[in-house]
DNA sequence: CAGCAGGGCATCGTATACGATTTCAGATAC
DNA sequence: GTATCTGAAATCGTATACGATGCCCTGCTG
């Protein structure tokens, strides 16, 4: 018989630790929580209306992820995305996004690319009105599509983690130099452009990381406009 | 005053979580629980003599890192590394590793080239009476030198913690392919030349990247003679 | 008035307890 | 002989409870 015939609203659903997880990391994310917001189990608990050991678990788990950073016999606090900390991350999904679309080019529908080039139309639109906030939304969509048919899973959810962890501050890029914005978008165009040309995938993975380096880039001159700085310059 | 000063011994040294933690992720790559082993909560507590909360928390925290496998109401278990799944993770290593060799190779002391040399020529000596495991070990030893200074500390833990995952079952590539040692040992050789020269960064990745592809593909060809897999051939 | 000692409060860490769920063995019906 | 049902054992999920630890504030002392 069914065997959740009549668990079919949500008991069984999922488990309170989960339950705990899902919120929590959503107010991380959702910048409700902000870096440095001190996660007291007890209160956690009280306001999810459950023990503490399920927060508990939760916790141990954000903190795996590295959203959340843990101090014996002190408590939890929402990551401090220290400044550094950001541009190697950030440094870092670049070389395995431009890997990762690389390795998906190859698998890529014309379908793929129609939508891929449509985010990217959006995105041009929008660049009168400016929005960084959803911009970024446009852009993190254009590159998960053109990644999507990344032969190679483990890398696929690399890049997901990464894009995870840099998700509670990630929309600050393009707010802080919106000129970049248009070089960018010029720029995805030319990416696709080497994929739809079939070009040599090595190429494909340098334009990739190129154009993630040249984002960073930007935004760091403008936050340390004397320091030269160069993490994946290859 | 001094704020252990008693404790010095271990009573606050840890939590009994990391503990467990340490003690079960120990006998995971010490392949003393080989994947598929059941981890029990009550047998792991009765061994460690402690409850089950922290063990809980220590499978947690290793099911995050992709040591194991957790489903609700059934329990945990060492994960199933099928052979697809640690292909892709090679491959992601060595993309990462490649990346962090190239990363580093700027920033390498004299120091480091010569200590890495010697590992190599011991690898070189070990060819003879061959031990796959202590290669394996060898080989490590040599690509952690190389990434030791890479510049981007995140690339690194990624690298780590890619590690970790293969690290209970690596030992088995070179083992399957013994006639791949002897080219391993000579690609060394050819990389800490190029890394010697100042060769460019993008030739020195290439060549780190080939090397561990070519490592992969001789496990593969090994395994499966007729299927083709290029998860990196960029 | 400055500095240190002491105590109370907040919070964490772990143990124990119990209900919920799954799994497996044995029995029964066809 | 096979399939299905039933019940008990094993194990998990969560709540509650209590000791341990760190932090802050008060009051004493020089």
């Amino acid at each position: 018989m069914a065997r959740e015939t009549m668990t079919a609203a949500s008991p069984t659903a999922q488990s309170k630790s989960q339950r705990a997880y899902r919120w929590i990391k959503e107010r991380i994310v959702g910048h409700e929580f902000s870096p440095g917001y001190r996660l007291v189990l007890g209160t956690l608990a009280g306001e999810l209306d459950m023990s503490v050991v399920p927060v508990r678990e939760a916790i141990r788990q954000l903190e795996a992820e590295g959203l959340v950073t843990f101090e014996r016999n002190v408590g939890a606090r929402v990551s401090m995305v220290d400044d550094s900390a950001y541009r190697y991350s950030m440094a870092a999904l670049g070389i395995l996004e431009a890997t990762a679309t690389a390795l998906s080019a190859r698998h890529l529908t014309a379908g793929d690319i129609r939508r891929a080039r449509s985010v990217n139309d959006r995105m041009i639109e929008t660049l009168d009105h400016f929005d960084p906030r959803s911009f970024t939304a446009l852009n993190q969509e254009f590159h998960s599509i053109l990644s999507s048919r990344c032969a190679n899973p483990r890398v696929l959810e690399l890049v997901g983690a990464e894009w995870g962890r840099l998700g509670h501050l990630r929309d600050s890029t393009f707010s802080f130099v919106p000129g970049r914005a248009q070089e960018s978008v010029r720029e995805h165009e030319q990416i696709l452009a080497l994929i739809e040309q079939g070009a040599p995938l090595g190429e494909i993975e340098h334009a990739a990381r190129r154009h993630r380096s040249a984002t960073l880039d930007a935004y760091l001159a403008h936050e340390h406009p004397d320091e030269a700085f160069d993490p994946a310059g290859i």
